[in-house]
RNA sequence: GGCCCGUUCGUCUAGCGGUUCAGGACGCCGCCCUCUCAAGGCGGAGAUCACCAGUUCGAAUCUGGUACGGGCUACCA
């Protein structure tokens, strides 16, 4: 769906009233894939209109959060461009020279209702069982020279489209919804400036999303219905209509829209739980979107080529949680070592590494991923799945698995663990995972014991628990005296030797 | 209330009038592998395509209506 005549430019406009939200890094994703796609440009711009709910410090956050999706912007605050500034609020003079524009064609009015009158009459209306049916044009009767003068005398006003009588039907093609078309009789006289001069969320996009030339507005399908609105200032405006895209919504699991009570909404949230951008960019461009149906391991650069509005759903998408941490084991199995070491560091610490340490021997710690590459889901799991590697001659025994294992009846426990301590304890065995599992295996037959018997005691009394990663390969990146000692105390702890 | 949108396995989706009594993925169940847990392999259950009328030789696919869900209707975005 390129745009044949013109380069593609899309952007990605978010408000910067909290952190970059689930459905929000949604419409970031679509857009970059969008214009990597066509060979096109994604701009970002912040819409910060609303002084009371943004700050400037959600802006700093939620850039973060798209350079961690590894979302990079071509034009935009930070890297700049050649239709900024990028922040609404230092594009003031914008809207203002549209609005002198709008004043000199008389396309706009001045109205000097104040809000409290507004609620009041739409609280009256739909007391009376009626209903609201917009604003009721008051001020748009009023002479201009009149309302000229109490402009002058200082009274409070906004200014309103003059939204032309029997105007046709609304009409335009989305690229998700296809044609639309809405009644414009039930539009009325929105609000293009406010009494402080500032610019409404509709006409500061219009203008903006002009003056960037962007070709196509992929956004939330809650503005939708906020479209043939846009249309009308654009009309009033004598702009061209890019092409519009909308989006459906994500939800929780229980069909609502997503919230804090269904967890994690954030970017930010997902990411401290150790979740890979990689899992979250492709898991994200999913919901709404398939590449063939079949496909769900979709690489960005894949994404890049491929994304494409047509195959866009209607329906809103509920955010499967169990599907994200198939997808990101997936992803962590295809990482690699070295990029798993560096994106697990926050959590080997946790589990009781130092950074001082992974700095000096990263082939130490590049060793444990393939002991853990498939059985991590989050990175967030490291902690309690890792942590028996730093414990050093000491174990932490899980009761659990002492009472299951070590004092399960006849499960000969005591003398099972006697015997591998001598092999492990023994100098002449070379300490790596093969000959000392070879070695330990042959206490099958002497005491004729199934495998499990002799491996699982081993396992609790050096790792603690009796599930833990591959327990040979384990105790070959340990310390031979370290794990002798973690043997010797099992042994006085759980049978008093 | 008005305007607009949506509805295919529990979930994400494929499907765009016939080769589909509906395909894939996650999840679930079972088997195999196996020193635990995973991973992997194999197999299974799971959707009368929201409902009701039409159009058609033929509909998940087209039309109308109904139900349910959602969005907009702010000097929020």
């Amino acid at each position: 769906m390129t745009a044949p005549d013109q380069d593609v430019r899309v952007r990605f406009a978010p408000s910067p009233t909290g952190k970059l939200h689930i459905g929000g890094a949604r419409t970031a994703i679509d857009n970059w894939a969008f214009a990597r796609a066509n060979g096109g440009k994604f701009i970002l711009r912040i819409e910060d209109t609303d002084p009371t709910r943004s700050t400037e410090e959600n802006t700093q956050i939620i850039l973060r959060a798209l350079r961690w999706l590894g979302l990079d912007w071509d034009e935009g605050p930070e890297v700049g461009g050649p239709y900024g500034p990028y922040k609404q609020t230092d594009r003031l003079d914008t809207y203002a020279a549209a609005l002198e524009k709008l004043k000199a064609e008389g396309k706009v009015y001045p109205c000097f209702c104040t809000k409290e009158e507004l609620d009041a009459k739409r609280a009256a209306a739909e007391a009376n069982g009626g209903s609201y049916t917009g604003y009721d044009r008051t001020c748009r009767s009023i002479d201009p020279a009149e309302a000229q003068r109490r402009i002058d005398a200082g009274e409070s006003h906004v200014w309103r489209l003059k939204v032309p009588e029997d105007h046709a039907p609304i009409e335009f093609d989305d690229a998700v919804y296809g044609h639309m078309s809405f009644p414009a009789d039930v539009m009325d006289d929105m609000i293009l400036v406010r009494s402080d001069g500032t610019p409404t969320y509709n006409f500061a996009v219009v203008c903006d999303d002009t003056n960037m030339r962007i070709t196509h507005v992929i956004r939330g399908d809650d503005h939708l219905s906020n479209t043939p609105r846009q249309i009308l200032i654009y009309e009033a405006l004598g702009y061209p209509v890019p092409t519009f895209a909308h989006l459906s919504m994500i939800l929780g699991a229980d069909g609502k829209k997503l919230s804090k009570r269904h967890g994690a909404t954030s970017v930010e949230e997902y990411r401290d739980q150790g979740i890979l951008p990689d899992a979250l960019v492709n898991f994200l461009a999913l919901l709404g979107w398939s590449l063939d149906g079949e496909t769900t391991i979709i690489p960005r650069d894949v994404l890049c080529r491929e994304f494409s509005l047509e195959r866009i759903t209607r329906k809103d998408a509920v955010f499967d949680e169990k599907k994200l941490d198939w997808m990101n084991g997936h992803y962590i199995q295809a990482m690699g070592a070295p990029a798993w070491v560096k994106a697990s560091e926050p959590w080997l610490i946790e589990a009781g590494a130092t950074a001082e340490d992974i700095a000096a021997r990263p082939e130490w710690y590049e060793r444990i991923y393939p002991l853990v590459s498939e059985r991590l889901s989050r990175l967030n799991e490291i902690p309690t799945k890792l942590a028996y590697l730093f414990w050093g001659p000491r174990v932490e025994l899980d009761e659990k698995s002492v009472k299951k294992v070590l004092k399960k009846e006849g499960a000969r426990a005591d003398e099972v663990l006697r015997a591998a301590r001598a092999i492990i304890a023994d100098e002449s065995i070379e300490w790596a995972c093969d000959p000392l599992q070879d070695t330990v295996h042959t206490l099958c037959d002497t005491f004729e014991l199934k495998p499990k018997f002799v491996f699982q005691p081993i396992r609790v009394a050096v790792c603690g628990n009796m599930v833990s990663p591959p327990l040979f390969e384990s105790i070959e990146l340990m310390d031979r005296t370290d794990v002798v000692a973690r043997i010797d105390q099992t042994l006085k702890d759980v049978f008093g030797d």
